[in-house]
DNA sequence: TCTTTTCCTGACCGTATGGTCAGGTTGAAG
DNA sequence: CTTCAACCTGACCATACGGTCAGGAAAAGA
């Protein structure tokens, strides 16, 4: 048999260990909601011993704020596709695709991110009040230039924003509704497309941009 | 003092104690998932002792049924405002009013609600397949109808409800982060006011129904 | 008034949870 | 080969949770 398999150099064990760790734990805390979610039920889907996931991440915070900071991130880069474009129409509509994409690819990181707001933010309020309140306001001010020079019409930025997530994070946040009425199936590829297309045309016509 | 307070009549008691824990109920849900809920808790919101929470709801899933179903009710009611409506700027223009002032007064009914779908609608998953599945049906109908006298553009009557839900939705079960990117102030009257109309003005031109 | 039914609750119970720890294993360093 | 530090984990613990129950209080009915 070709059970070989060198042993792992100590850096490689920990991230390996980690990664895991942290993909079971996005998955359970989706699912069942910070207070649902048990480190035991954690450690079964990651495959390892529960003491060994208090090894790397002491307590359930702890993991749980790991999960929320990871998901941060990638939402943080979704936005890069909105700077350097030349109006609104190719802006804002790459934006669109890149969280609708998110919502695609991350629908677990999704939920966690929606759960944590909903109660309050209790482990990321400081990152709401800096890095996001930053992100907003440069963005915000991106499109009031926009509607300055006349590409688009003078619609509240804020409230713009607000629809953009909105609508992205609804088809992870109530993927399982969309697909209820979907006749109990997954969108299909085609349906994808259309779900991006609809949001796009939507949206850049109600800012005037078309 | 006038505490004569004559004695409550069986069917009062048995009234005003159920709205008193569903009132309670509903909030802590909302605050903390199901998962991270205690009957404790919510006894103590209500200011009652806990076993009596079980003599009127024996198990805590029966209390949260009881909520998820009481929030149903009100969303089925809120798309009255759209039926009877001579054309869609009527028709969803009263929509959106009456969904954004859910949003205002019963945030933890929404949250409660948001929460539920996104774990996979583990309790109301038969709403979801009958009440909810019919709904839309008839509305995508009512919609697709409007397409068809040409009140407003070709769109997808589906995706055009996702949006609705999702947008109008968002300032209850985001409102923490709205308020914090608000300078941490809950919207006022006015503020209230300028997100209706802005996400009216966006969606109702984003349909080309202006 | 007496009886019956509903309402109420302090005390209790079995279980599951987050977290700990002593002791063992294994890769790294010299 | 020896030493050391990082990694691993079965067994354990204190606590908190959902739920039960016996027995008392109070309203309804006769």
């Amino acid at each position: 048999m070709s059970e070989q398999a060198r042993p792992l150099r100590r850096v490689e064990i920990r991230q390996q260990n980690e990664t895991l760790i942290l993909q079971a734990a996005e998955k359970v805390f989706a699912e069942a909601g910070f207070g649902g979610a048990t480190m035991q039920l954690i450690a079964d889907v990651a495959g390892l011993p529960k003491a060994n996931l208090h090894y790397y991440f002491p307590t359930k915070e702890d993991l749980y704020r790991r999960v929320v900071q990871n998901i941060f991130e990638i939402w943080l880069h979704a936005a890069d596709s909105m700077d350097n474009a030349p109006g609104p129409v190719e802006g804002i509509g790459a934006y669109i695709e890149a969280k609708m994409e998110i919502s695609r690819r991350h629908p677990d990181g999704s939920k966690v991110w929606a759960s944590e707001v909903m109660h309050g933010a209790p482990v990321i309020q400081d990152y709401l009040e800096t890095t996001l309140r930053d992100w907003t306001t440069g963005r915000a001010a991106l499109i009031q230039r926009w509607i300055d020079e006349g590409k688009m019409a003078p619609v509240n930025p804020e409230h713009l924003l607000y629809m953009l997530w909105a609508t992205t994070q609804h088809y992870a946040d109530f993927g399982h509704q969309i697909e209820t009425l979907n006749a109990g199936q997954p969108l299909t590829e085609a349906q994808w497309r259309a779900a991006k297309d609809s949001v796009k045309s939507m949206i850049l016509r109600g800012i005037g941009a078309l």
